[in-house]
DNA sequence: GTATATGCAAAACTTTTGCATCCTT
DNA sequence: AAGGATGCAAAAGTTTTGCATATAC
């Protein structure tokens, strides 16, 4: 299926803007993005798209399950593709590096948690701040990546 | 201990405008409270306390582990009376109700899965949002409470 | 008395919105 | 051709900062 049609799928015309922001995600240079880094890579490439539609389309792509939102500490919101499967995240506060995991005793006992409460669970946020002890870990003192 | 001796036995002077909202979170009304909330308590005490002083202080009283800060869906940092225990948070997307709740597994988990990975947990935010499912549950459509 | 804290206003940042114009179907 | 999408600029919402004045020790 193309780009093109998936979009068409999901009920959004196939617009510029949205093609270009959907290649950005797929073209896999970093996994997580939020609306400003979307925005600057656009910019690099001479892609006439605006800051605003940015904003749009990426709401537009949450609401139609293409890219997931999440918000790690500092506010800004980060996308990312929409794999299928539920993860969470651990984010290196040294070098900004963002990895998922899946942990399904994790998962188990939210769901404990919520029934014996009474609540029925909509969605959760579970997010590990961590260094990475990785030699790879270049320290920059979190340069906002 | 009386606050004034709380506040200066973490290094902060004991002024006016820090008692008065270290009272306002002693006093229960409300747990999770916003900037916004505690400046809107303490305009109507006719406390004159400016908004940017309630975030200075917030602050202060995060670093000096008197507050925890977390960050709900929505964007906004609440702050809480820190108890000693840690704990995660349930909210109910209807009422704007929070509940929380510790949960052993879970922290172990989590542990697990970061020492899996080679990274050292500094931090982590868990937020389950849900439906309370309960009659007291006003359903106010998310008043933004 | 001195250093720190405060209030106010202005600024910074992220995100949203209004509106005329342009593009997709 | 028609309705939705876009870009720009302005607005909105939260949080931070500059600075003269006031306060705690």
């Amino acid at each position: 299926m193309t780009n093109i049609d998936e979009l068409k799928s999901t009920g959004l015309k196939a617009t510029i803007p949205r093609l270009k922001i959907l290649e950005v995600f797929q073209r896999g240079g970093q996994r997580h993005m939020s609306a400003e880094d979307v925005f600057r890579v656009l910019l690099q490439e001479r892609a006439d798209v605006g800051l605003a539609t940015v904003y749009r389309v990426l709401a537009q792509f949450e609401q139609a399950s293409i890219l997931n939102r999440s918000q790690f500490e500092g506010g800004k919101s980060v996308y990312e593709l929409n794999g299928g499967q539920h993860h969470d995240h651990i984010v290196c506060l040294d070098c900004g590096q963002v990895e998922e995991f899946y942990d399904p005793e994790i998962e188990l006992r939210q769901q404990a948690v919520a029934s014996a409460r009474g609540f029925t669970i909509t969605d959760h946020a579970l997010s590990l701040y961590a260094t990475c002890n990785k030699t790879h870990c270049p320290n920059r003192k979190a340069l906002g990546d």
